[in-house]
DNA sequence: GATAAGATACCAACCGGTTGGTATTAACAA
DNA sequence: TTGTTAATACCAACCGGTTGGTATCTTATC
């Protein structure tokens, strides 16, 4: 075990703490509004320490939404949703696991990335890039699970294929984090996830169903 | 007919002015990175002008999602998707005008107050709120239409409710532009109202079409 | 002792906002 | 018609605090 220092926050761990201050802010204040000396303050950390791990505050946004990416990517990979053998059941599953994460707290809920993308999208190129990869290859995730289901239910799409399925699931969510920031609501959010169920039943021809019994 | 005065912006319009630099410049930069100067700047005028105006920069913000409301709303009550006789040719024309709208610069047909909701929900209530308004309002001017659809079909829908549908349209169109802006490309807000469409048609019980023709 | 990690002190530019003033217009009286 | 008053609209210069960023130094780790 390493000997820690008397000091309280130990060594090497600055860096992280930033990016996990950076995300609690940044998603609380938005990019623009979050100050560096907030990070360093949140973080416990100077300012020596930020730029020392950062060359820049934009470069701080990239990292962060990285960093979302490998966190939030964790977290979905070891999430109960993949348990069912029906692969529909997982894709059904998938978002009554993405409900069930609607909280009071609406900031603790809502999307770092889908936020940074908004905010920067044609000032920052390479925060908006970086928060593209994370919100894309998360719905490339789910991708494998539509074309299972669309192949074990034997139905033939014609104009939608999996991919964009896919991606209107993200499109979903994000509008649904939007609503529940500007009606103040949570519900708002549960609300428009419930249409998403009832349209993937739809499409695969399967009875709907009150969701709100079977999350996860 | 008024005698204009020897400077090139007439006196009088400087409100105007700034309301409409606030709208294109903070859909481009968002709120908080767009600076009283960036506005006094495209609008043409000085920094007196602007606080003479409005008593402050958040209410310069409360005022443009006014601005945004009163505009907006003008538009759409006076576009073609209200003249078909059937309500639900109405709803399913509000998607292909919501459709058409979309174009390649992205900055042009994305939210303002979907922006602003996003980007200030936490920290200044008076903007959230009013860019709130602004949504929920538009919603409930769908609502009729869709009730009456509802009325005509004779359809009976249990967990879900006109209303609860006209937020989810606007939900679906928010989440829309945030793909178009993590990915860059319009084409994304496309596909997810094609989605959208789709969905319509389920819970109304009428065949899919290629939405791609019958635009507004 | 070399290198990474972090602290301290500092800076120039920029930020929202204020100040004191001027130009224009409308209302009304003489 | 002219002069007075008042209110609105707008301007140029300025202010103090904050901002992202830097330079320099100290401390810990290999």
């Amino acid at each position: 075990m390493p000997r820690p220092t008397k000091h309280a926050p130990e060594r090497g761990d600055a860096r992280t703490r930033l990016l996990e201050a950076a995300r609690d802010v940044v998603r609380t204040k938005g990019f623009a509004a979050t100050t560096v000396d907030d990070l360093c303050k949140t973080a416990g950390v100077t300012k020596g320490a930020f730029f020392h791990h950062f060359k820049s505050k934009d470069a701080l946004g990239v990292a962060v939404a990285e960093f979302w990416t490998e966190t939030t990517s964790a977290l979905f990979e070891t999430a109960p949703y993949h348990t069912p053998t029906d692969p529909l059941d997982r894709v059904l599953a998938y978002i009554g696991f993405r409900r069930a994460m609607i909280t009071d707290d609406i900031t603790e809920f809502t999307c770092l990335v889908g936020t940074l993308a908004q905010e920067v999208h044609a000032t920052a190129p390479e925060i908006r890039d970086a928060a593209g990869v994370s919100i894309f290859s998360h719905a490339e995730t789910l991708e494998a699970d539509i074309a299972a289901a669309v192949d074990e239910r034997g139905i033939a799409p014609t104009v939608w294929n999996p991919a964009s399925l896919a991606r209107h699931f993200q499109a979903t969510v994000q509008g649904a984090f939007i609503l529940a920031k500007a009606g103040n609501n949570p519900d708002l959010a549960r609300e428009t996830l419930d249409h998403l169920d009832r349209y993937v039943r739809h499409l695969f021809g399967v009875q709907e169903s009150n969701i709100s019994g079977d999350l996860q």
